[in-house]
DNA sequence: TTGAAAGCGCTAACAA
DNA sequence: TTGTTAGCGCTTTCAA
């Protein structure tokens, strides 16, 4: 920077004006100055920025999982989101594990942005009770967290629920949720959208099957086929499933293929999440939307107030869910006379 | 920092070589330092440690779209390397666009890091010949480089080429190449792969038709099936399909089922990528796989050379490529006896 | 509108 | 083994 102010002839301060767009240089320095910067390929130095300033022009976001669907769409929508208002969003992955979580979130980390969108599975209350981050951060997702902090969460229970419903009234009696969890130390997606699958069958009369709660460890494709396929050829009665989520349902659609079973007629399948593949596989897969655009549009409110002035009351805000029909389910048994 | 100094009757430097695991601090200073830092919640400020040492510990992946599943599942396998080594990795979403992409790598960016990982679609080889980063930089994708960078790409020809001769075993004759592009100002993925289709039709006897490389903007597994689903009714015979991406296949699959026709018995279908949904998907896509692990071992080896010492020769890999067969193409009609 | 001085928090280099 | 000094490259503050 110094090299450039030397050649065009000004201070460092002119030089740092122009760059940042600042007001008070005249139209004739700036050109000069700009012209130098070119001609030099001077590039600010942003470490240096940062460490004088604190301003970074970056926000983190920061996954379980980058290879989970859900997660990558999410990156996706609030990259578009905020590259128009100047800011970069980078990723980060905090591998789902207590141990690399933390690291990843080690304030030192966190500090480096100015803001943080924490979707964080590994970490419980306690946790996020322990650290008191002086970035702006929102959390994103199902477990339960301290009311000091802003957080964005689906309709899990109401998602659960509305599939549920859709199933029984398509004539569904044996749903069993696959991926879901009854009890759990931490209440969390699996447990949230198990209750809401209960809350669903017992409204209609039916008494849960614990039986019908597959519990699984990764939520991946390959996990839910196997254990799907495993439970109905060793006997297990079937005629619906929820998956937790739309990646759990697509592989309960191939896992009972293998078990050579047909989706919907002889089971009917939902999902959960409303990823872009869901529409195109199998038949389509009927899916709880979970309103992405809204909930990127709330956290990125959230994010704002707390960047802008740091005094804001924490908000929870709790997105609406709403049903997509697809093929992977029948129509509803009153509608066909 | 100065506090935990004085808290704990040390230096600066003591706390600082404490800090960095550095050898020669005594045993019991280091726990006396170690104690006052978790007393006083110290965190190291990065950005400072940045600005002096020019360490960072951070590798970035620059991609496309996060919600490619390619990319996705490319920056969870490269986290998962990096993390045992102690280096963190960040993604960063460029937009395609050769703007965003432009910004997205500004030397100042990029800067920040301890090693780039640049999978970037946008830029031609003129953007990358002006550009001299003095950050230990790999590229990875198809497009055309200058020699003195590193870089990893795909055997796309190859695979393309191992593809379109497995159609033509399992009897296909009529084999569309959708996504890909016979003609292109740059060469690019859809004319390296479209390249190996027409090599194996032509050996094969068959001469390319041009109307069935059907080109694509997106690559989305929707406009992918749209594309073929709007071609078929229009009347364009097909037996086969090589989509050039797994989720052009998946499309295609989709496409195909909208257009009265069933995989693989009326059409067989091929991908590249060999993404992990593809198993799981219709009967299962047979696949070109890139053979990802090794992808990710060569260019973190090259980017390692680089960050270790300056003066490598720049190496340009060609992956190997195999053909993974499932059950959206049918067998050999050799072996059909 | 422009510039000078000070210092953000850390670490390299050297000294004790 | 520990400490001192200087300065990384920028921006804040204040003065001209």
């Amino acid at each position: 920077m110094s090299d450039v102010a030397r050649a065009a002839g000004v201070s460092l301060m002119t030089v740092s004006n122009v760059l940042n767009g600042r007001p008070n240089v005249g139209a004739e320095t700036r050109l000069r100055v700009l012209e130098v910067v070119d001609e030099l390929g001077y590039e600010i130095n942003l470490a240096a920025r940062r460490l004088r300033s604190g301003r970074t022009g970056t926000v983190s976001l920061i996954v379980p999982r980058f290879d989970h669907q859900y997660y990558s769409e999410l990156a996706a929508r609030i990259s578009d989101v905020l590259a128009p208002e100047g800011l970069h969003l980078v990723v980060e992955q905090s591998g789902a594990s207590r141990e690399r979580e933390l690291s990843a979130l080690s304030l030192a980390r966190l500090q480096q942005y100015d803001g943080v969108l924490l979707s964080a599975v590994g970490l419980d209350f306690q946790d996020l009770d322990r650290i008191h981050p002086d970035v702006p951060i929102v959390l994103l997702g199902e477990q339960d967290v301290p009311d000091r902090y802003h957080r964005v969460k689906m309709g899990n229970v109401t998602g659960a629920r509305l599939a549920t419903e859709h199933l029984v009234e398509c004539g569904a009696r044996r749903i069993a949720v696959l991926g879901g969890r009854l009890e759990a130390p931490h209440p969390e997606m699996a447990t949230y959208r198990a209750r809401g699958w209960a809350q669903a069958l017992e409204a209609a009369g039916l008494s849960p099957d614990p039986s019908l709660a597959i519990p699984l460890e990764s939520f991946s494709i390959a996990e839910a086929r196997s254990a799907i396929r495993e439970r109905v050829q060793g006997g297990l009665e079937v005629d619906g499933v929820l998956g937790v989520t739309d990646e759990v349902a697509i592989g309960a659609m191939a896992g009972l293929r293998d078990a050579g079973l047909v989706v919907p007629e002889d089971v009917q399948v939902v999902g959960f999440d409303n990823l872009r593949v869901s529409e195109h596989v199998g038949p389509g897969l009927t899916s709880v939307d979970p309103g992405h655009d809204a909930m990127v549009a709330h956290a990125l409110r959230l994010l704002r107030q707390q960047m802008d002035n740091k005094g804001t009351t924490p908000e929870h805000v709790v997105s609406e869910v709403a049903l997509v029909v697809r093929g992977s389910t029948r129509r509803p048994v009153n509608d066909r006379k």
